[in-house]
DNA sequence: CAATATAAGTTGCGAATCACAATTTATATT
DNA sequence: AATATAAATTGTGATTCGCAACTTATATTG
Protein backbone atom coordinates (compact mmCIF):
# COMPACT_ATOMS: atom_id res chain seq x y z
CA UNK A 1 0.00 0.00 0.00
CA UNK A 2 2.75 2.57 0.85
CA UNK A 3 5.73 0.94 -1.79
CA UNK A 4 5.28 3.85 -3.38
CA UNK A 5 6.65 6.15 -1.07
CA UNK A 6 10.29 7.24 -1.27
CA UNK A 7 13.05 4.19 0.92
CA UNK A 8 14.06 7.67 2.36
CA UNK A 9 17.51 6.25 4.55
CA UNK A 10 17.88 3.01 5.27
CA UNK A 11 20.78 4.40 7.10
CA UNK A 12 18.83 5.96 10.18
CA UNK A 13 16.15 4.46 12.20
CA UNK A 14 14.17 7.27 12.17
CA UNK A 15 12.42 7.12 8.71
CA UNK A 16 12.02 3.22 9.22
CA UNK A 17 9.84 4.48 12.47
CA UNK A 18 8.07 7.25 10.44
CA UNK A 19 6.77 4.73 8.14
CA UNK A 20 4.43 3.09 10.44
CA UNK A 21 3.69 5.64 12.98
CA UNK A 22 4.12 8.88 10.66
CA UNK A 23 0.93 8.56 9.43
CA UNK A 24 -1.94 9.79 11.05
CA UNK A 25 -4.24 8.67 13.79
CA UNK A 26 -0.85 5.90 14.30
CA UNK A 27 0.33 7.55 17.48
CA UNK A 28 -3.49 8.45 18.82
CA UNK A 29 -4.36 4.52 17.85
CA UNK A 30 -1.36 3.83 20.11
CA UNK A 31 -2.20 6.48 23.07
CA UNK A 32 -5.75 4.73 23.32
CA UNK A 33 -4.31 1.06 23.68
CA UNK A 34 -2.43 2.33 26.11
CA UNK A 35 -5.48 3.77 27.52
CA UNK A 36 -7.33 0.23 27.66
CA UNK A 37 -9.46 0.63 24.31
CA UNK A 38 -8.70 -2.93 22.64
CA UNK A 39 -11.95 -3.14 20.67
CA UNK A 40 -13.15 -1.80 16.85
CA UNK A 41 -15.95 0.45 17.95
CA UNK A 42 -14.50 1.42 21.43
CA UNK A 43 -11.56 3.15 19.01
CA UNK A 44 -14.10 4.48 17.13
CA UNK A 45 -16.14 6.31 19.89
CA UNK A 46 -12.43 7.39 21.28
CA UNK A 47 -10.85 8.89 18.83
CA UNK A 48 -13.77 10.26 16.47
CA UNK A 49 -11.75 8.21 13.50
CA UNK A 50 -13.47 6.98 10.51
CA UNK A 51 -14.14 4.11 9.83
CA UNK A 52 -12.32 2.66 6.63
CA UNK A 53 -9.15 5.37 8.15
CA UNK A 54 -9.52 3.21 11.44
CA UNK A 55 -9.60 -0.20 9.73
CA UNK A 56 -7.08 0.53 7.65
CA UNK A 57 -4.24 1.97 10.46
CA UNK A 58 -4.99 -1.32 12.67
CA UNK A 59 -4.55 -3.23 10.02
CA UNK A 60 -1.33 -1.69 9.54
CA UNK A 61 -0.20 -1.52 13.18
CA UNK A 62 -1.15 -5.65 12.93
CA UNK A 63 1.40 -5.79 10.01
CA UNK A 64 4.27 -4.21 11.27
CA UNK A 65 3.44 -6.15 14.84
CA UNK A 66 2.86 -3.14 16.65
CA UNK A 67 -0.40 -4.71 17.42
CA UNK A 68 -1.88 -8.57 18.14
CA UNK A 69 -5.48 -8.90 16.38
CA UNK A 70 -7.10 -11.39 18.25
CA UNK A 71 -10.71 -12.43 17.69
CA UNK A 72 -12.36 -13.30 21.32
CA UNK A 73 -12.89 -16.99 22.06
CA UNK A 74 -16.73 -16.69 23.02
CA UNK A 75 -17.94 -14.19 20.72
CA UNK A 76 -15.26 -14.44 17.44
CA UNK A 77 -17.38 -11.35 16.27
CA UNK A 78 -15.56 -9.64 18.79
CA UNK A 79 -11.81 -8.51 17.94
CA UNK A 80 -9.15 -7.25 20.42
CA UNK A 81 -6.71 -5.36 19.70
CA UNK A 82 -3.58 -5.50 22.25
CA UNK A 83 -0.18 -3.94 22.13
CA UNK A 84 2.88 -6.52 21.08
CA UNK A 85 6.38 -6.14 22.96
CA UNK A 86 7.19 -4.02 19.82
CA UNK A 87 3.90 -1.32 20.23
CA UNK A 88 5.01 -1.13 24.02
CA UNK A 89 8.24 -0.32 23.32
CA UNK A 90 7.20 3.26 21.78
CA UNK A 91 5.62 4.24 25.21
CA UNK A 92 9.06 6.76 25.87
CA UNK A 93 8.54 8.19 22.35
CA UNK A 94 5.23 8.75 22.34
CA UNK A 95 5.56 10.22 26.23
CA UNK A 96 8.15 12.83 24.91
CA UNK A 97 5.86 13.95 22.43
CA UNK A 98 3.05 14.15 24.86
CA UNK A 99 5.38 16.22 27.10
CA UNK A 100 6.44 18.25 24.62
CA UNK A 101 3.21 19.05 23.40
CA UNK A 102 2.44 19.71 26.95
CA UNK A 103 5.00 21.90 27.49
CA UNK A 104 4.55 24.42 24.64
CA UNK A 105 0.64 24.03 24.07
CA UNK A 106 -0.76 26.13 26.73
CA UNK A 107 0.66 24.25 29.01
CA UNK A 108 -1.89 21.90 30.43
CA UNK A 109 -0.93 19.85 33.43
CA UNK A 110 -2.72 17.13 32.26
CA UNK A 111 -4.37 16.02 34.64
CA UNK A 112 -3.53 11.79 35.07
CA UNK A 113 0.04 11.65 35.49
CA UNK A 114 2.18 8.25 35.35
CA UNK A 115 4.19 7.90 38.49
CA UNK A 116 6.46 5.41 39.48
CA UNK A 117 3.73 2.50 41.48
CA UNK A 118 6.48 1.91 44.23
CA UNK A 119 6.78 5.75 45.57
CA UNK A 120 3.61 6.82 43.85
CA UNK A 121 6.36 9.88 42.55
CA UNK A 122 5.66 11.43 38.96
CA UNK A 123 8.29 9.93 36.46
CA UNK A 124 11.23 12.22 35.30
CA UNK A 125 10.52 14.30 32.15
CA UNK A 126 12.06 11.93 29.30
CA UNK A 127 15.16 13.18 28.33
CA UNK A 128 18.41 12.24 27.06
CA UNK A 129 20.68 11.22 29.70
CA UNK A 130 24.47 9.43 30.22
CA UNK A 131 24.89 5.82 29.75
CA UNK A 132 25.06 6.56 34.07
CA UNK A 133 21.49 7.77 33.95
CA UNK A 134 23.21 11.50 34.75
CA UNK A 135 21.06 14.20 32.20
CA UNK A 136 23.34 15.99 29.70
CA UNK A 137 22.87 19.18 28.38
CA UNK A 138 22.68 19.98 25.03
CA UNK A 139 25.58 21.84 24.62
CA UNK A 140 27.73 18.59 25.91
CA UNK A 141 26.62 16.43 23.46
CA UNK A 142 28.53 15.11 20.24
CA UNK A 143 28.67 13.21 17.03
CA UNK A 144 31.39 10.04 17.03
CA UNK A 145 31.88 7.59 14.36
CA UNK A 146 31.37 4.54 15.55
CA UNK A 147 34.48 3.37 14.28
CA UNK A 148 36.43 5.49 17.54
CA UNK A 149 34.48 4.61 20.16
CA UNK A 150 36.43 2.05 21.90
CA UNK A 151 39.09 4.51 22.23
CA UNK A 152 40.41 6.26 25.62
CA UNK A 153 42.05 8.81 24.64
CA UNK A 154 41.20 12.66 25.54
CA UNK A 155 39.90 14.61 22.55
CA UNK A 156 37.79 11.75 20.99
CA UNK A 157 35.60 14.55 20.22
CA UNK A 158 35.80 17.02 17.28
CA UNK A 159 33.64 19.89 17.42
CA UNK A 160 30.91 19.77 14.14
CA UNK A 161 29.27 16.39 14.87
CA UNK A 162 26.45 15.43 12.87
CA UNK A 163 23.68 13.28 13.08
CA UNK A 164 22.59 10.82 10.81
CA UNK B 1 -4.27 25.26 6.21
CA UNK B 2 -5.40 22.78 8.42
CA UNK B 3 -7.99 23.76 10.77
CA UNK B 4 -10.63 21.38 9.08
CA UNK B 5 -8.90 19.18 11.21
CA UNK B 6 -10.51 17.81 13.95
CA UNK B 7 -9.49 19.64 17.43
CA UNK B 8 -9.27 15.51 18.47
CA UNK B 9 -8.40 16.09 22.47
CA UNK B 10 -6.85 19.27 23.94
CA UNK B 11 -6.77 17.80 27.15
CA UNK B 12 -3.63 15.56 25.99
CA UNK B 13 -0.51 17.28 24.68
CA UNK B 14 -0.01 14.40 22.41
CA UNK B 15 -2.78 16.04 19.70
CA UNK B 16 -1.00 19.16 19.89
CA UNK B 17 2.30 17.83 19.33
CA UNK B 18 0.91 15.59 16.37
CA UNK B 19 -0.56 18.31 15.09
CA UNK B 20 3.08 19.88 13.29
CA UNK B 21 4.79 17.02 13.82
CA UNK B 22 2.65 14.19 12.89
CA UNK B 23 2.82 15.68 8.99
CA UNK B 24 4.52 13.67 6.96
CA UNK B 25 8.53 15.21 6.60
CA UNK B 26 8.38 17.22 9.54
CA UNK B 27 10.21 15.04 11.37
CA UNK B 28 13.16 14.44 9.08
CA UNK B 29 13.57 18.11 8.12
CA UNK B 30 14.21 18.18 12.15
CA UNK B 31 16.79 15.40 11.89
CA UNK B 32 18.18 17.25 8.92
CA UNK B 33 18.37 21.05 11.07
CA UNK B 34 19.95 18.62 13.79
CA UNK B 35 22.29 17.49 11.33
CA UNK B 36 23.23 21.52 10.30
CA UNK B 37 21.52 21.61 7.09
CA UNK B 38 20.06 25.28 7.36
CA UNK B 39 19.34 26.16 3.83
CA UNK B 40 16.33 25.71 1.22
CA UNK B 41 18.23 23.81 -1.54
CA UNK B 42 20.03 21.96 0.98
CA UNK B 43 17.03 20.44 2.73
CA UNK B 44 16.02 19.99 -0.93
CA UNK B 45 18.74 17.72 -1.68
CA UNK B 46 19.27 15.98 1.63
CA UNK B 47 15.65 14.62 1.74
CA UNK B 48 14.74 14.43 -1.55
CA UNK B 49 11.50 16.37 -0.57
CA UNK B 50 9.07 18.10 -3.57
CA UNK B 51 9.93 22.26 -3.57
CA UNK B 52 6.65 23.14 -2.28
CA UNK B 53 5.87 20.29 0.02
CA UNK B 54 9.36 21.85 1.93
CA UNK B 55 8.05 25.51 1.40
CA UNK B 56 4.93 24.33 2.83
CA UNK B 57 6.48 22.13 5.77
CA UNK B 58 9.59 24.92 7.02
CA UNK B 59 6.91 28.30 7.12
CA UNK B 60 4.62 25.58 9.13
CA UNK B 61 7.49 24.83 11.39
CA UNK B 62 8.50 28.46 11.53
CA UNK B 63 4.77 29.50 12.34
CA UNK B 64 4.71 27.31 14.78
CA UNK B 65 7.98 28.49 16.42
CA UNK B 66 10.26 24.45 15.73
CA UNK B 67 12.89 26.84 13.19
CA UNK B 68 13.31 30.29 12.41
CA UNK B 69 13.47 31.91 9.05
CA UNK B 70 16.43 34.49 9.23
CA UNK B 71 17.43 35.93 6.01
CA UNK B 72 21.12 36.10 5.28
CA UNK B 73 22.70 39.93 5.50
CA UNK B 74 25.53 39.66 3.28
CA UNK B 75 22.98 38.00 0.72
CA UNK B 76 19.67 38.57 1.31
CA UNK B 77 18.73 35.74 -1.07
CA UNK B 78 19.95 33.21 1.27
CA UNK B 79 17.81 32.18 4.07
CA UNK B 80 18.49 30.38 6.91
CA UNK B 81 16.38 27.99 8.78
CA UNK B 82 17.56 27.13 12.33
CA UNK B 83 16.26 25.27 15.24
CA UNK B 84 14.78 26.93 18.17
CA UNK B 85 14.58 26.03 21.86
CA UNK B 86 11.22 24.83 21.16
CA UNK B 87 12.56 23.00 18.45
CA UNK B 88 15.57 21.73 20.01
CA UNK B 89 13.24 20.03 22.89
CA UNK B 90 11.75 17.76 20.32
CA UNK B 91 15.18 15.78 20.60
CA UNK B 92 14.73 13.31 23.07
CA UNK B 93 11.01 12.57 21.00
CA UNK B 94 13.27 12.26 17.83
CA UNK B 95 15.69 9.70 19.00
CA UNK B 96 13.07 7.75 20.90
CA UNK B 97 11.19 7.22 17.45
CA UNK B 98 15.05 6.65 15.82
CA UNK B 99 16.17 4.23 18.47
CA UNK B 100 13.15 2.43 18.19
CA UNK B 101 13.31 2.23 14.81
CA UNK B 102 16.91 0.97 14.87
CA UNK B 103 15.66 -1.53 17.50
CA UNK B 104 12.78 -3.03 15.44
CA UNK B 105 14.30 -2.47 11.48
CA UNK B 106 16.87 -4.71 11.06
CA UNK B 107 18.76 -3.96 14.01
CA UNK B 108 21.10 -1.41 11.66
CA UNK B 109 23.91 -0.14 14.46
CA UNK B 110 23.48 4.03 12.78
CA UNK B 111 26.88 4.47 12.76
CA UNK B 112 27.44 8.22 14.00
CA UNK B 113 26.74 7.67 17.67
CA UNK B 114 25.49 10.20 20.35
CA UNK B 115 27.63 10.23 23.08
CA UNK B 116 28.71 12.59 25.81
CA UNK B 117 31.51 15.00 24.79
CA UNK B 118 32.61 14.53 28.81
CA UNK B 119 33.76 10.84 28.80
CA UNK B 120 32.53 9.98 25.05
CA UNK B 121 30.18 7.40 25.93
CA UNK B 122 27.27 6.75 24.15
CA UNK B 123 24.46 8.03 25.45
CA UNK B 124 21.72 5.82 27.57
CA UNK B 125 18.36 4.42 25.48
CA UNK B 126 15.49 6.82 25.94
CA UNK B 127 13.63 5.41 28.23
CA UNK B 128 11.07 5.85 31.29
CA UNK B 129 12.59 6.80 34.44
CA UNK B 130 11.84 7.58 38.50
CA UNK B 131 11.98 11.53 39.62
CA UNK B 132 15.48 9.85 40.56
CA UNK B 133 16.79 8.84 37.36
CA UNK B 134 15.91 5.09 38.62
CA UNK B 135 15.04 3.35 35.34
CA UNK B 136 11.30 2.13 35.76
CA UNK B 137 9.74 -1.21 34.28
CA UNK B 138 6.27 -1.35 32.32
CA UNK B 139 4.84 -3.13 35.16
CA UNK B 140 6.04 -0.16 37.96
CA UNK B 141 3.98 2.06 36.33
CA UNK B 142 0.52 3.40 37.37
CA UNK B 143 -1.37 6.28 36.13
CA UNK B 144 -2.11 8.74 39.18
CA UNK B 145 -5.06 11.17 39.45
CA UNK B 146 -3.46 14.99 39.98
CA UNK B 147 -5.40 15.59 43.01
CA UNK B 148 -3.94 12.26 44.77
CA UNK B 149 -0.38 13.51 44.34
CA UNK B 150 0.94 14.89 47.32
CA UNK B 151 -0.60 12.01 49.62
CA UNK B 152 2.36 10.03 51.23
CA UNK B 153 -0.53 6.98 51.70
CA UNK B 154 1.19 3.48 51.33
CA UNK B 155 -1.60 2.34 48.04
CA UNK B 156 -1.91 5.28 46.48
CA UNK B 157 -2.22 3.41 43.21
CA UNK B 158 -5.09 1.64 42.34
CA UNK B 159 -4.54 -1.16 39.65
CA UNK B 160 -6.47 0.06 36.54
CA UNK B 161 -4.16 3.44 35.59
CA UNK B 162 -5.53 4.73 32.35
CA UNK B 163 -3.29 7.11 30.47
CA UNK B 164 -5.25 10.24 29.23
C1' DC C 1 23.11 49.52 -17.33
C1' DA C 2 21.71 45.14 -19.46
C1' DA C 3 22.03 40.21 -19.30
C1' DT C 4 22.55 36.19 -16.75
C1' DA C 5 22.68 33.40 -12.50
C1' DT C 6 20.97 31.90 -8.14
C1' DA C 7 17.85 31.19 -3.92
C1' DA C 8 13.31 30.86 -2.41
C1' DG C 9 8.76 30.26 -3.22
C1' DT C 10 4.39 29.58 -6.16
C1' DT C 11 1.22 27.45 -9.53
C1' DG C 12 -0.82 23.62 -12.27
C1' DC C 13 -1.87 18.91 -12.74
C1' DG C 14 -2.34 13.89 -11.97
C1' DA C 15 -2.06 10.43 -8.22
C1' DA C 16 -2.67 9.09 -3.59
C1' DT C 17 -4.98 9.74 0.81
C1' DC C 18 -8.58 11.43 3.69
C1' DA C 19 -13.33 11.74 5.78
C1' DC C 20 -18.10 10.61 5.67
C1' DA C 21 -21.93 7.54 4.57
C1' DA C 22 -23.88 3.31 2.99
C1' DT C 23 -23.17 -1.45 2.20
C1' DT C 24 -21.25 -6.19 2.91
C1' DT C 25 -19.61 -10.29 5.56
C1' DA C 26 -19.49 -13.11 9.43
C1' DT C 27 -21.12 -14.42 13.78
C1' DA C 28 -24.46 -14.25 17.59
C1' DT C 29 -29.13 -13.92 19.55
C1' DT C 30 -34.21 -14.48 19.71
C1' DA D 1 -35.73 -18.24 10.07
C1' DA D 2 -35.43 -13.37 11.33
C1' DT D 3 -33.00 -9.91 13.54
C1' DA D 4 -28.95 -7.80 15.81
C1' DT D 5 -24.14 -6.77 16.25
C1' DA D 6 -18.93 -6.34 15.28
C1' DA D 7 -15.72 -5.67 11.84
C1' DA D 8 -14.50 -4.43 7.47
C1' DT D 9 -15.28 -2.86 2.62
C1' DT D 10 -16.92 0.12 -1.12
C1' DG D 11 -18.24 4.56 -3.22
C1' DT D 12 -17.87 9.57 -3.52
C1' DG D 13 -16.05 14.08 -3.03
C1' DA D 14 -12.55 16.96 -0.73
C1' DT D 15 -7.82 17.42 0.70
C1' DT D 16 -3.02 16.57 0.34
C1' DC D 17 1.08 14.85 -2.07
C1' DG D 18 4.69 14.68 -5.49
C1' DC D 19 6.62 16.25 -9.73
C1' DA D 20 7.62 19.80 -13.05
C1' DA D 21 7.51 24.38 -14.76
C1' DC D 22 7.11 29.13 -13.64
C1' DT D 23 7.56 33.61 -10.83
C1' DT D 24 9.89 36.83 -7.68
C1' DA D 25 13.72 38.88 -5.57
C1' DT D 26 18.49 39.54 -5.16
C1' DA D 27 23.27 39.02 -6.74
C1' DT D 28 26.85 38.83 -10.25
C1' DT D 29 29.08 39.65 -14.64
C1' DG D 30 30.15 41.90 -19.14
Amino acid sequence: MSKLREPLDAECGLPLALEVMGERWSFLILRAAFNGIGHFEEFLGALGIARNILANRLARLVDHGIMARTPQADDRRRVAYTLTAKGFDLLPAMLALRQWGEKYGLGVPSNPVLVDSRDCQPIAAIGIRAHDGRPIAYTDLQWLDRTQLGQAGASCCGPDGKID
